[in-house]
DNA sequence: TTGTAAATTTAGACAAGCCTAAAAAAAATA
DNA sequence: TATTTTTTTTAGGCTTGTCTAAATTTACAA
């Protein structure tokens, strides 16, 4: 269907996308850590293949048809995630490189028999929803913990970085998914935050409050 | 660790090499659907990364290490097509394109809690024998039906062609994997083969015959 | 053994995707 | 507004793996 390399920029597109409405080219440049040039290449070359829109220095954005195209790949990524850890039992911060390569596995027979295979599953295991076979999926509403205010409570749903040194920390710490925690402090000369879990106080950084999600 | 040009290639000439000590440029080319000259270029490159032994005009063959890269291309091939019918429930005849795919993701890890997951399969859905995390497999005895005696019974245990063509014939005859058979006739006219299953009388080519495999 | 056919290799070209260096456009700043 | 900086694009090249056409080597047959 599309090249393997086709497949990775529609998906940093998209993920780019989440952010802002128009994604540069130098945003794809460093999420594919390749350089603009190369960029530019391909952007004329997705165009042309009416995946994405594209003027000259004004940016991009997804057509339907690449969004459909961008989302398939993301749902096939999760789906082999949610494999990995629940079926081959790897720890979370283990299959992030494996499921890259198996998202550009083409058959999408294959990853409906392994959804139904799964039983549906509506999250992965850093807690990322997983798109139906239709391209539905639950917006998340999680919110980073740098931005709950003090005696809110919540329970860690997800993860903006998916890195494993960051998911490793995490472990370490018993910060992982489904967990339940109390803001207690933020310390206003750093933004490091305290945190209350299982009775216990953990002091966080601002850079883990800002990649740890939580559902109110 | 290989592209997957190469590894192609080294699956190919261990497929080849079953059949004849020495492969030759032009087998290769068939078996790939390439042409020579593009077969000749990648020789050149395998014999540099040491995988195959390699002196122009004479053929090929792999070196051990070359076998060992092969065999476990073989290996993983044949578990994801055991996951795709006993976990997937594909049927035999749909899942050698995926297969091929597949094949290529590079985790031995993976591969090797695959295995264990499906509690370590000695044959894939063809009846082809699955090499284990060393390497280790069992030769095929098996013996195609055009080579056995007439009276002698025997279990169908596997096809020499894999093509979804001959899969959906058999499987259309009732000629699946574990049937037992007991060879009746051969026609001389144009060596048809009548056998006995189920105290049914089936007739199959000579064409048939030979791509049928039975375990004696 | 010599001539022809077949197999194989070499030479040169092409597409995909990447790169560096230079040019052009847009944005920021004085 | 004019100038500088940043971003983006273009131009030209490289590698991988493919191709066609031509040259070379081997195999076979008279």
């Amino acid at each position: 269907m599309h090249t393997l390399a086709e497949e990775n920029y529609l998906k940093a597109i998209f993920k780019l996308s989440q952010i802002t409405e128009n994604v540069s080219t130098n945003q794809i440049a460093a999420e594919l850590a390749t350089k603009a040039s190369s960029v530019t290449d391909m952007l004329r070359k997705l165009a042309e293949k009416l995946l994405i829109n594209y003027t000259r220095y004004q940016g991009v954005s997804l057509t339907q048809t690449g969004e459909k195209v961008a989302i398939n790949i993301i749902r096939r990524h999760r789906l082999w995630e949610y494999f990995l850890v629940e079926k081959l039992h790897f720890k979370w911060d283990e299959v992030h490189d494996m499921a890259e390569e198996m998202e550009h596995i083409s058959s999408n027979e294959l990853i409906d028999r392994l959804d139904e295979f799964m039983g549906f599953p509506s999250r992965d295991p850093h807690g990322d929803p997983i798109p139906d076979s239709k391209g539905n999926f639950k917006k998340n509403d999680l919110k980073p913990i740098s931005a709950v205010d003090v005696n809110i409570c919540g329970i860690i749903s997800g993860v903006k970085d998916h890195s494993t040194a960051f998911l490793q920390y995490l472990e370490k710490q018993g910060l992982t998914i489904g967990k339940k925690i109390t803001i207690k402090e933020i310390i206003t000369y750093d933004n490091a935050v305290i945190l209350q879990m299982e009775n216990k106080d953990i002091q966080i950084s601002r850079d883990v409050a800002i990649n740890l999600l939580i559902a109110l």
